[in-house]
RNA sequence: GGUCCUGUGGCCGAGUGGCUAGGCAGAGCUCUGCAAAAGCUUCCACAGCGGUUCGAAUCCGCUCGGGACCUCCA
């Protein structure tokens, strides 16, 4: 069996095939970074940094392109040009440069938080402004861009009646013809500049007040919004590369509009699979400036929001977000968000649990040799669900259900030797390969230099001398207060005592 | 208004026409000094109405509800 992906492109389903062999060129669009990464941005980069994971796991090697967008872009057109970072940044006393440095570290910290792994290469816009001229100088050129006013504008009618003969139409992406946008689209102010409505900057003429400006062939100004991922992915990837990525409101118009500019550059498509991950929800309602229900990362690792009831570790997140499909709304929700966490840590504790068992324990034959059977096809079906568009749900689905299974066998629940020593091993290896590998999981607990250890482990020694003398008051009180700090002691089977700290 | 998606049990969510994922919560039992943990068992579904089919949560139609995009957006 062999990877299947859902692409926007053909709307189906489709064996991925990398353009060469062994290699693999995946563009994401990454945040714009005039402000502080919310929830929202949680979901692409950690469904990417799945597929990246999966790919490299199936041997290909990986470039991950993620750009950094430090260029503002038009808050809404047709308005007063006001760049969005210069904008912030006067109300802010700060400089562009300054706010952009700020924003983007706190986006890298969220990152690492998730454990996301850190692209090949991060472009930024500022730092591609060159590429972006080159790429607008071509576009004129070829006569599919326009100059006014200082501003340059894509020429979509024209684009689209002669790409259309190519079978190649704008719009093509997100399944909408251009002659029902004519209707539709809402009436703008000041949109006398453009020959069409449809038509999109790819360089703004700035106004004096403006920041952020670069000096370019058409006077002073800044790059339109779509032009710097057509520049970037281009240079880093090449005129065609395997998968493009990113949020599915990104749909159109921005990946419509690289699509048209790469296209006129360089004659091609530029990507194979175009992968679009579905939006989170609060309350049913997508996360939004313009609907107030936006929750910060800081504020979601802190608890520090109205809508949170507490404080949502960066795992637990992660783990929310990959039980479900990547191509599903996920709502957000305290409940929901609660039984993620206690989710994860029973398939955590167990998979803990499973790396402390000595295969010397079990016999060479399987003494329950249906279950045997069963756990591994459903170790093999991590595979299959994985290739089947990434879905993680399953997966996870099926790791609970050898979650009794493990802890059967370490509470004894379950008979010695239940599986075989190379089924045990076999559990081993693909539960690490994939939580830890391909799910990005890591363990939650908080490394304190073996002190809290050591200090736990005498209070339980205390509590243990307790219980023989039938000091049930004492007991009690140390397993009792240990949990009010966040110390869970578990009695195990054995008479051995072990804790989790929260 | 246009285009498209969606409606699964208390909550979140998988679901390729037949074998009713999974998590959390609830109930019972085992274990336990008591509890927790763990294990076992169990209750509660496919918005509504038609249609296709031997058989539909899954396909089709209609109705009702929710959402997304068309504007910055992950």
């Amino acid at each position: 069996m062999s990877l299947k992906l859902y692409n926007t492109l053909s709307r189906s389903k489709e064996e991925f095939k990398s353009i060469t062999p062994g290699l693999v060129g995946m563009y994401v669009c990454g945040p714009t970074v005039s402000g502080e990464s919310h929830l929202g941005h949680a979901r692409p980069y950690i469904t990417f940094d799945v597929l990246l994971r999966y790919l490299t796991h199936l041997g290909y090697k990986v470039r991950y392109v993620r750009n950094i967008t430090d260029a503002g872009h038009f808050e809404e057109e047709g308005r007063e040009a006001e760049d969005k970072i210069s904008k912030k940044a006067i109300l802010e006393k700060l400089e562009p440069m300054e706010l952009v440095h700020k924003y983007t570290g706190l986006f890298h910290w969220a990152m690492k938080e998730f454990n996301n792994l850190s692209p090949s290469i991060e472009p930024t816009a500022t730092g591609h402004i060159v590429e972006q001229i080159t790429m607008i100088e071509q576009i004129i050129k070829d006569g599919y861009a326009y100059v006014a006013n200082g501003s340059v504008y894509f020429d979509v009618e024209k684009y689209n009646t002669d790409y259309s003969k190519k079978g190649l139409p704008y719009g093509m992406l997100s399944g909408r013809n251009i002659e029902e946008q004519l209707e539709t689209t809402r009436e703008l102010d000041n949109q006398e500049e453009k020959r069409n409505k449809n038509d999109f900057a790819l360089w703004k003429n700035a106004a004096p007040e403006h920041i952020m400006r670069w000096k370019s062939p058409w006077g002073v100004g800044f790059p339109g919004w779509h032009i710097e991922c057509s520049a970037m992915a281009t240079k880093y990837l090449g005129e065609v590369f395997d998968i493009h990525g990113g949020g599915m409101d990104l749909q159109f118009p921005h990946h419509e509009c690289e699509i048209a500019q790469s296209t006129v550059c360089n004659h091609k498509t530029p990507a194979r699979y175009w992968v679009h991950n579905n939006m989170i929800t609060i309350n049913g309602r997508k996360m939004g400036k313009s609907y107030n229900n936006v929750i910060k990362l800081t504020e979601l690792f802190s608890g520090n929001h109205p809508i949170l009831e507490q404080a949502y570790h960066p795992m637990t997140v992660r783990f929310f977000i990959l039980q479900s499909h990547y191509r599903s709304t996920l709502d957000f929700g305290n409940e929901a968000l609660q039984a993620a966490e206690k989710g994860l840590k029973r398939l955590w504790e167990a998979y803990e649990n499973l790396y402390k068992f000595s295969t010397a324990d079990s016999l060479q034959a399987p003494v329950d040799a249906e279950l045997d059977a069963k756990v591994v096809k459903l170790l093999a079906e991590f595979d299959e669900f994985m290739d089947d568009d990434i879905n993680t749900a399953k997966v996870l689905a099926s790791m609970f259900e050898l979650v009794p299974v493990i802890n059967g066998i370490k509470n004894k629940q379950l008979e010695n030797g239940t599986l075989s020593n190379t089924t045990i091993e076999l559990l081993k290896t693909k539960m690490k390969l994939f939580l830890e590998d391909i799910f990005g999981f890591t363990s939650m607990q908080q490394n304190t230099n073996g002190k809290l250890e050591g200090i736990v482990e005498l209070l339980i020694n205390i509590r243990k001398d307790a219980k023989a003398k039938k000091d049930f008051v004492t007991s009690d009180k140390i397993r009792n207060e240990l949990a009010a700090l966040g110390v869970q002691l578990k009695d195990e089977k054995d008479g051995t005592v072990s804790y989790v700290v929260e």
